[in-house]
RNA sequence: GGGAGUUUAGCUCAGCUGGUUCAGAGCACCUGCCUUACAAGCAGGGGGUCACUGGUUCGAAUCCAGUAACUCCCA
C-alpha cells in the first residue's frame, strides 16, 4: 500500500475522534484509582473558540490525557458560563434589529428570547474544543443556569445572607445611561481621547478674590459640594474654613483639605462632585460632603441640576461653557488628553453614579483563602502571582452582587409591601417569612414583589469546582467526594480575583477543603505586535481555520510552543506552521520504518545494537526530564524536550544508523526493537498530539478493537547508563567533524573516506561501525603517524586525519591548528588564573577546585597534541 | 497615585539555592545538497559587553543598591 508522503490530518482527525467518544474513553465515574479531575474555566454560553479558548483548552488537555496514561481516573468537566451582561447584550442587540426594543417586553417575554438565543447558539463552543481534541466528559457537560447550579446558587445566597455576610448599600457604579444599567468595571473600556481642560473661577462666598478650578467636565459643577485643596500646599495656604460660590447655581460650598489632591494637576485646586465621580465620592464620604445626583438614567440633566434639567449630559456641556463665559466665569480653555470609560455593549460614555446594590462582605470570607496561597496549599504555578495575590487579598472590598440585568440568577429578595424584606430560596418560603416578619397571615405572593436585578455572574462561577458536582445541594454525593479537591485550575490572571480567588473562598466556606491543588496561570495570546488579539481589530485568527490548515496536532503545538507559564505569548502562524511540519516528520518516519522487510535469516549488525542500546538509555533519561518538567508545569519545554527527541535524536541519528541500505531488507531483531522505541515516542507525544500518535499507534501494530493509546501507560522512568550517552556524544562529534571537512572540500557523500585516528585510547568496534556508515567511511584504523596531506580535526585530545591528496593545503590546515592552540591557551590561562589565586583554592570547595584541575589537565594535553601535529608540519 | 513584574542572539524564551562544555534552545538567517522516509526535508555554519552604573565575593547573567525603558494589576 503507498502511503502518502505528506500527513493528512484531516483524514484522520475526526475518525478518531469519533472511535474515543464511542469506545466512552472520556468517560470518568469514581472508582478506586486515583482521581485527575479538572473543571473547565467555562467558555461565554453563546460565545465561539477563539485563540485564548484554544491555548486554555490545549493545556487542559495535554495535562488530562497524561493524567490518564499515568494511570489516573481522569475527569475534565466540560460547561458554559450564562455570562448575563454579555449574552443580555446580545440579545437585546438581537432584538434592536427585529425592531424590538427591550423596554417594551416584559421580564418573562425577555427571557424567552434569551432561552431561544442560548437554544440556538449555546454549546457552539464546545463542539469546537471537539475539534482540537478535548478529552472532556462530555456526559458531565454543566452550564450555570442548569436547574442544579441555579439551585446552588440561591441556597448560597440565602446562606450567605443568613450568616449575615450580605447586606444592601449603596455604592458608585458604572452606569451605561443607554442600556440603563450599571455595568461591571470589566465591560468598561478606556479610550484615550482629545478634550479640554476648562478653569473656571470660583469666587469667595462673603469676601474678594477667587479660586480657580480645572475640570474636564464643567457641567457637573452644578452637583459640586466642596471644592479641595492639598494642606501642602502654599498657594492655598489661607484657605482653610473659608467657603465658595459655585458659579450658575451659587451654591455656598466648603473648602476642604486632603492630601489626595495633586498639586501638580491644574490649579491644584479640585471641584468636589461625591455623585459623579467615584474619587470624589470617597473624599465626600471622608469629609461628610453633601450629594447631589444631578442626572436621570438617560444621561439627561435632573430636577436637583436646577438648571438645564432634561437636556442631555453632552448638549449642556456645550452650552454651560457658554453661559460660563458670558458670566466671566472661564480663566482660560486648553487641550487636554484624558482617558473616558465607554461601555463595552453600548459604546456610551459611562457615567459614574451611585445606587442601591447588594454586597457581600468579604473581609472574612478572604481570610482562609489567603492563608491557602501562602503557605502553599494552593500552589500557583507561576508562583510570582502570589505577591499580587495577597495584595488584593489584604486589600479586599465587598463584592457588589447585583446587576441590573434580566439574564442570570434572579436575586432571591422580595420586598414586602410596608418596607423592608425577605430572602428566601422561593416565593413559597418567603412568603412563610413575609408572614411571620409582618405578622400579616393575609399576604398573597401577589403582594410580595421581587428585587429585579440579577446576581454577578462570578457568583455563580464561584462555585464552579462545587456545583458542577451537586457539592452544594446534595454534599455527600460520591462525585463530590471522589472528585473534590480537583487537581488544577487553568486559566488566565487576569481573572485570578474575578474567579480564582473566589473560588477558593467559596471552597473554604462550602466545602471547608480548597478547590484545586494548583492554579496554572498561562499568558493572554497576542499577535507579533503585542497587540491583544481581539474582533475589533482583526488581528485574531479563527483557530478553527488554523486547525483546517495546519492540524489540530500542529496547532496544539503552536499553542504550546510560545506558551512559558504566566507570559504573555505572541502568535503567529510559523508557529502551527512548525507544528504540522513535525507532524509530517512523525508521519514520514512512520513510512520509512513500515516499508523496511524483514529477514530473519540476518543478524542484528553491531551498529544497530549500538544505536538501539543507546537510545533506549536516553530515552530513560528523558523520561526523568519529562517528568521532572511536568511537575513544574512546564509544558512549553516539556514539548521540546519531545520534539528534539523525536527530530534529532530518533530521527536524525538513530533511524539513519539502523536504516537498511537501498531496498535492503532489514534484520527482524532491529525492526522490533525500533517499533518498539517507535511506540514508546508516540506514547510521549500523544498528550501534546494526540490524533497522530492515536493513527500511528494504530498502524504500527494488531490493536484489539476499542484499543487506544489514550490509555496504555507513559513510558516508566528507568535508571540509565551515563557511559553511554557519553561515548555517543563523542561519537557523534567525530561524524559531525567528518561531515564539516566533507563540507569544506566538497567532498559528495557518496566519495567513501579514510579514515586515521591517533589517540592513546580507543574506540568501541560498535561505535566505529557507527561512524562508518554515517560518515561515509571506507577504511577506519589507528596511526601513530599523522598522515599527509590530510584534514584533520580534533576530539577531544583525539586526532583524526582523513586524507586527502591534492584536496589539501597545508597552510590553511595550519592556521586551523593555530587557532585551536591559541584558544585552548587562553582557556587554559583562565584555568590557570584561578588556580593561582589561592584564595580560590583556600575558599572554593573542593569539588569546584577540581573541576578546575581537570579543565587545566584536558587544556594541557590538548595543547600538546597540538603543537606536536603543528612541529611535524613545519618540519615538512 | 499604590502594587507586581520584565530587560539574555534578528524574534520568542530557558538559565533553580553564585562555581562543569555557562553564555543555551526553538524559530529566523547564511552555505551546500532534490543523497528514493520527509525540500513541510538533509548536512554544515555565523550570531549576544546577559539594559546601564556601582557594590558584595576568590569568583556575578545569577546576590544587593541606584538609573533607564517596557508590561500588567488595582485606583
Amino acid at each position: 500500500m503507498e502511503i502518502p508522503a505528506k500527513y493528512n490530518p484531516a483524514e484522520v482527525e475526526d475518525k478518531w475522534y469519533s472511535y474515543w467518544l464511542d469506545n466512552n474513553l472520556f468517560r470518568s465515574v469514581p472508582d478506586n484509582r486515583e482521581p485527575y479531575c479538572v473543571v473547565i474555566p467555562p467558555p461565554n454560553v453563546t460565545g465561539v473558540l477563539h485563540m485564548g479558548h484554544m491555548l486554555n483548552n490545549t493545556i487542559q488537555d495535554v495535562l488530562v490525557r497524561r493524567a490518564k496514561m499515568m494511570g489516573k481516573n481522569t475527569c475534565w468537566v466540560p460547561g458554559t458560563d450564562h455570562a448575563s451582561i454579555a449574552t443580555e447584550a446580545k440579545v437585546v442587540a438581537k432584538l434592536r434589529d427585529e425592531g424590538i426594543d427591550k423596554n417594551s417586553l416584559t421580564r418573562d417575554e425577555f427571557m424567552g428570547h434569551a432561552w431561544d438565543w442560548k437554544e440556538k447558539h449555546g454549546g457552539i463552543i464546545l463542539e469546537q474544543l471537539k475539534k482540537m481534541g478535548a478529552a472532556c466528559d462530555w456526559e458531565r457537560t454543566a452550564f450555570t443556569m442548569d436547574e442544579s447550579l441555579s439551585e446552588s446558587v440561591i441556597k448560597v445566597f440565602v446562606d450567605l445572607h443568613s450568616k449575615g455576610k450580605i447586606y444592601r448599600g449603596v455604592r458608585m457604579v458604572n452606569w451605561d445611561p443607554q442600556a440603563k444599567t450599571a455595568v461591571s468595571d470589566e465591560e468598561v473600556v478606556y479610550k484615550e481621547i482629545q478634550s479640554k481642560l476648562y478653569y473656571l473661577n470660583y469666587s469667595f462666598d462673603g469676601e474678594d478674590g477667587h479660586v480657580t478650578i480645572a475640570t474636564t467636565r464643567p457641567e457637573t459643577i452644578l452637583g459640586d459640594t466642596a471644592v479641595c485643596v492639598n494642606p501642602n500646599d502654599p498657594r492655598y495656604a489661607n484657605l482653610k474654613g473659608k467657603r465658595l460660590i459655585v458659579p450658575l447655581v451659587k451654591r455656598s460650598i466648603p473648602v476642604i483639605l486632603d492630601e489626595y489632591v495633586d498639586m501638580e494637576f491644574g490649579t491644584g485646586a479640585l471641584k468636589i462632585t461625591p455623585a459623579h465621580d467615584i474619587n470624589d465620592y470617597t473624599l465626600g464620604d471622608k469629609h461628610n460632603l453633601e450629594t447631589i445626583d444631578i442626572f436621570n438614567d438617560d444621561g439627561t440633566l435632573s430636577e436637583a441640576a436646577q438648571l438645564y434639567v432634561g437636556m442631555d449630559r453632552f448638549d449642556v456641556r456645550k452650552k454651560i461653557v457658554v453661559d460660563l463665559e458670558e458670566q466671566g466665569f472661564v480663566e482660560k480653555i486648553e487641550n487636554y488628553v484624558n482617558k473616558v470609560g465607554y461601555s463595552e455593549r453600548t459604546d456610551a460614555v459611562i457615567e459614574p453614579k451611585l445606587s442601591m446594590q447588594w454586597f457581600l462582605s468579604m473581609k472574612e470570607l478572604a481570610k482562609p483563602a489567603l492563608d491557602a496561597i501562602l503557605n502553599e496549599d494552593i500552589k500557583l504555578h507561576p508562583p510570582k502571582f502570589v505577591n499580587t495575590y495577597r495584595h488584593w487579598m489584604e486589600n479586599v472590598k465587598d463584592w457588589c452582587l447585583s446587576r441590573q440585568l434580566w439574564w442570570g440568577h434572579r436575586i432571591p429578595a422580595w420586598y414586602l409591601p410596608g418596607g423592608g424584606y425577605v430572602v428566601a430560596e422561593n416565593e413559597e418560603q418567603a412568603l412563610v417569612q413575609a408572614k411571620k416578619k409582618t405578622g400579616n397571615q393575609n399576604l398573597a405572593i401577589s403582594d410580595l414583589r421581587q428585587d429585579e436585578d440579577v446576581l454577578d455572574t462570578w457568583f455563580s462561577s464561584w462555585l464552579w469546582p462545587i456545583s458542577v458536582f451537586d457539592g452544594i445541594r446534595n454534599p455527600h454525593n460520591d462525585d463530590i467526594k471522589y472528585y473534590y479537591p480537583t487537581n488544577v485550575l487553568v486559566t488566565a490572571p487576569e481573572i485570578l480575583f474575578f474567579w480564582v480567588a473566589r473560588m477558593i473562598i467559596a471552597g473554604y466556606e462550602y466545602r471547608g477543603e480548597k478547590p484545586f491543588e494548583t492554579v496554572y496561570l498561562h499568558g493572554i495570546v497576542r499577535d507579533g505586535q503585542r497587540r491583544k488579539m481581539s474582533k475589533s481589530l482583526g488581528n485574531s485568527p479563527d483557530p478553527l481555520d488554523l486547525v483546517k490548515k495546519y492540524g489540530a496536532d500542529g496547532m496544539r503545538m503552536g499553542m504550546l510552543l510560545c506558551s512559558a507559564a504566566g507570559n504573555d505569548l505572541l502568535f503567529d502562524e510559523s508557529l502551527p506552521e512548525q507544528g504540522r511540519n513535525f507532524c509530517n516528520k512523525i508521519w514520514n518516519a512512520f513510512r520509512l520504518v513500515q516499508g523496511w522487510e524483514v529477514s530473519s535469516d540476518i543478524p542484528q549488525p553491531n551498529h544497530s545494537a549500538v544505536a538501539v542500546n543507546w537510545l533506549n538509555n536516553l530515552i530513560n533519561h528523558k523520561v526523568d526530564v519529562l517528568n521532572d518538567y511536568f511537575e513544574k508545569y512546564r509544558l512549553s519545554e516539556a514539548l521540546m524536550e519531545v520534539y528534539k527527541l523525536f527530530w534529532d535524536e530518533f530521527s536524525s541519528w538513530f533511524l539513519e544508523i539502523v536504516k537498511p541500505a537501498y531496498q535492503q531488507p532489514i534484520d527482524s531483531k532491529t525492526k522490533e526493537q525500533v517499533l518498539e522505541i517507535f511506540d514508546k515516542m508516540l506514547r510521549l507525544l500523544h498528550p501534546f498530539m494526540p490524533f497522530i500518535t492515536e493513527e500511528l499507534w494504530q498502524l504500527i501494530a494488531v490493536r484489539k478493537p476499542g484499543a487506544s493509546i489514550m490509555v496504555v501507560p507513559q513510558p516508566q522512568e528507568n535508571p540509565f547508563d551515563d557511559g553511554v550517552l557519553t561515548r555517543f556524544a563523542e561519537m557523534k562529534e567525530i561524524v559531525a567533524g567528518i561531515r564539516n571537512v566533507r563540507q569544506e572540500k566538497n567532498i559528495p557523500n557518496k566519495e567513501l573516506l579514510p579514515l586515521l585516528i591517533k589517540s592513546s585510547k580507543k574506540l568501541s568496534p560498535q561505535l566505529e561501525g557507527v561512524i562508518i556508515k554515517l560518515a561515509g567511511i571506507e577504511s577506519l584504523r589507528y596511526t601513530e603517524e599523522p598522515a599527509e596531506g590530510s584534514a584533520g580535526f580534533l576530539v577531544g585530545s583525539m586526532e583524526f586525519f582523513i586524507p586527502l591528496h591534492g584536496f589539501v593545503n597545508e597552510e590553511e590546515e595550519k592556521q586551523k591548528l593555530q587557532q585551536e592552540l591559541e584558544y585552548a591557551k587562553g582557556f587554559l590561562g583562565s584555568v590557570m588564573k584561578k588556580l593561582n589565586n589561592e584564595r580560590f583554592v583556600n575558599n572554593a570547595p573542593a569539588k569546584v577546585v577540581e573541576i578546575e584541575q581537570n579543565k587545566k589537565a584536558d587544556a594541557e594535553s590538548k595543547i600538546k597534541v597540538i603543537e606536536e601535529r603543528i612541529a611535524g608540519m613545519k618540519s615538512k
